[in-house]
DNA sequence: CTACCTTTGTGAAGAATTTCACAAGCTTTG
DNA sequence: CAAAGCTTGTGAAATTCTTCACAAAGGTAG
């Protein structure tokens, strides 16, 4: 079988989103074509990212919306509930742990974890910033797969082998550098200074830059 | 001229977080193998990008760490400030708000805008959280050309319509959902979901996925 | 039942991006 | 100054991703 691109993966998120909203509006089926309005892409995008996994639709008629936001969420895994760490209890591990959107889509914070004394104890929504001793322990302990680093680039890759030590499998890093995980494990970074610069650049060089996304 | 891709003006943008670290510690040269690894690319994707803009090294020496860390700046439009205005004072706004990368990068924060009664008038770092209402005489006094929006899905758009009314032509969306602008606006959007639903997919396809970010 | 309309699923074409591989050029050493 | 050693810059090849275009299939109207 064929390997699934990112980019794939990122528009199977989206149709989900929005196939969300549909089947909420009691919409039963929808096109490729409506689909792609809706997230900016195009019909043949729409049929080609789903034709990797099977085939959904009716000719003539489109996509049952309710039937495949479930074969969606079963693709992306997301139909079992993932247990998350977030390390790092600044603000953005603040804003990520208030998250709604997370719990929703079936992951749930089970742990945060700091180093400042003034930050440990602290009650966000409804879990407590820990001492980052306990990281290990309770990562195994909750059989959390999933860890969310939200701490300055200094010490990023020491949190990442700690975690990957303790059984983590996949890595949202908020750290502006690069870090290295084994090839077990997912990573994913995002970069906030970096998405501006693209900003910066494509007002510098219009003429150069590739349309928005 | 060639069109730059966006995949190449990530990795400038990366290129020159770590060019202004050698800088730092007073190393002179870098050849395109050692800039490779520190960024986890291929030394034949460095110089590949670097040719789109010019040819900045010196055969059998490797590239001069400062004066490309210059030409990196300018091309990525580095230069001067842009002044930014943030619009969602919630937790995502605060975290953006504060984070110092922003400045040292020359983004300054002219304004944060929130439309809750109680966020409205609080001191964040050294801007006053501000009314919705004046985002629009804000945009266009402090000359800001980039928005960043910290707020909910529901409301996302019409925000997006009254900055580009006032002038904005850039804007990092953290809203989870698909937003359109004019063609002489750009846009990128950040999604957290989605980033975890990527990681999500790679869990549960771990054979079917690509390699990690 | 037939004719017509719509929309999927998908090979094949096309476009974009990455990787390869090597000639050209700078440095250093003897 | 010649030879050896690196490393760049870049066409060309390979790979990956997107778009095209159309046969096949379901639906509907008469």
């Amino acid at each position: 079988m064929k390997r699934i691109a990112e980019s794939t993966v990122r528009r199977l998120s989206m149709y989900l989103r929005y196939l969300e909203d549909l089947d909420a509006r009691g919409q039963h089926t929808a096109a490729s074509d409506e689909l792609a309005q809706l997230c900016g892409t195009t019909p043949a995008q729409v049929r080609k990212d789903l034709s990797f996994f099977g085939s959904f639709g009716r000719r003539g008629l489109g996509y049952p919306v309710h039937e495949l936001s479930d074969r969606l969420r079963q693709i992306l895994g997301l139909e079992h509930e993932w247990h998350v760490v977030i390390v790092g209890a600044g603000k953005i591990g603040a804003a990520l742990a208030n998250y709604r959107g997370f719990l929703q889509r079936g992951f749930r914070v089970v742990g945060v974890y700091d180093n400042s004394p003034d930050k440990i104890g602290q009650l966000w929504s409804d879990v407590v910033v820990r001492d980052m001793q306990a990281l290990e322990d309770d990562v195994k302990r909750e059989g959390a797969l999933i860890a969310v680093l939200a701490i300055p680039a200094e010490g990023a890759q020491d949190v990442v082998d700690r975690v990957v030590a303790a059984g983590i499998r996949a890595i949202l890093n908020f750290a502006p550098t690069q870090i290295t995980v084994p090839s077990h494990v997912s990573l994913k970074s995002v970069n906030m200074a970096m998405e501006l610069e693209g900003l910066s650049f494509a007002l510098t060089n219009a003429h150069l830059s590739k349309g928005a996304a």
